[in-house]
DNA sequence: GCATGGTGAGTGAGTGTTCGCTCGCTCGCC
DNA sequence: GGCGAGCGAGCGAACACTCACTCACCATGC
């Protein structure tokens, strides 16, 4: 079946055991079998949907994009200082939350898998352009209506989002204790400078 | 033959193979044909000296352990800020030469897979714990000195590790050109915010 | 000077297992 | 009775790892 006619309800359903399949194994044990277990189907009952695993990844890549995009979308806070820090509060994974971590840390697992994977690598960079452009788009707010000083706002976007996804990336990968609260107390002193006085 | 009991010669040579094969085909498509065939011994020679291939990876680990750490070590600028920025250009890796920042990502998909190997978590994290430190030393000694505004140390390695990292496992490995460019500027920007006026 | 036997280093040809994926079939429903 | 949905069984290939063996080298005894 071509992956673009799969049934919404297939597919979220799909994505859905591939995600926690993805979160208990890891990319590099990904199997169908492991993925077929986390759903309600069997491993050939997947293959009725989808011609390869790297379909099935990136329909739940595509799910999550949606999600991550949705999410981004939905914040409510007023002017830019206060949605850049909503923003970081989204990205930067809560390491009490093992669900969230193991899922955002699985990603991290597929972007740096990305350059020997062509199927994976698109997706992965619409999610990662995204993200890069919400941030952009609030620091150049910021600049316009005089919230911020002058940064250049993709520069800005590509610091903040490349120490969210670095910290899912190495401390909550490796546990290491504490740095997730260290990490957030300098973030937020980091915008605090972006601040006009 | 018990790991820690490997001739150097023949350690550092098993593990650049396993360099080699980790930059051209990543982790997740590593195995230990692709190792032999970077390496001037067949497969079963390779297990003449390690017992498994999670202890060839460690190999390459430690060896990388050791570079960095010589790498970091050998920084001769002079003062917090120049070291500083010395550091970041040593973990910005350059995307325009391939050989470092395949090694690089390779090394973000070790550390994202990590949750699921326990063999590989502790030299990943010795690693990572270093380099934090180094970052916190220079920060620690810039404060003391009157450089630096009176920063959290911790924080701001932490902040400058997943920034850096952070970059290797998302905007490299997707290849987005420009960014790099861009964080460097910022981070470094950063650096500036850092200084005492 | 030279046969003898032990040893470290290494390999070609496998081992059993697991992988991604397919096929022939069944079942329930219009 | 035809058809979409799904599965048990199993395919060939690839995987991590092992084993019986070779070969160069060296010490020893004569």
């Amino acid at each position: 079946m071509p992956a673009d006619s799969v049934p919404p309800e297939q597919k979220a359903q799909i994505a859905n055991a591939v995600r926690a399949a993805l979160a208990t194994h890891g990319y590099a044990r990904l199997t169908t079998k492991k993925v077929a277990a986390e759903s309600e189907k069997s491993e050939a009952g997947l293959y009725y949907y989808y011609d390869s695993k790297d379909e099935m990844i990136v329909a739940f890549l595509e799910t999550s994009e949606d999600y991550l995009a949705r999410t981004l979308d939905e914040i409510d806070a007023e002017g830019p200082e206060e949605r850049l820090r909503a923003v970081c509060d989204i990205l930067l994974v809560d390491e009490d939350d093992p669900a969230a971590a193991g899922v955002n840390i699985a990603v991290m697992e597929l972007l740096s898998h990305a350059p020997h994977n062509e199927t994976l690598r698109e997706p992965l960079l619409r999610m990662e352009r995204h993200t890069l452009d919400v941030i952009a788009d609030i620091v150049r707010d910021g600049v316009e209506q005089g919230v911020f000083r002058e940064v250049d706002p993709e520069g800005t976007a590509a610091f903040v989002l490349s120490a969210t996804d670095g910290y899912t990336g190495f401390a909550l990968a490796l546990g290491m204790e504490g740095v997730g609260d260290d990490l957030r107390e300098s973030l937020s002193a980091y915008i605090d400078s972006l601040l006009v006085e």
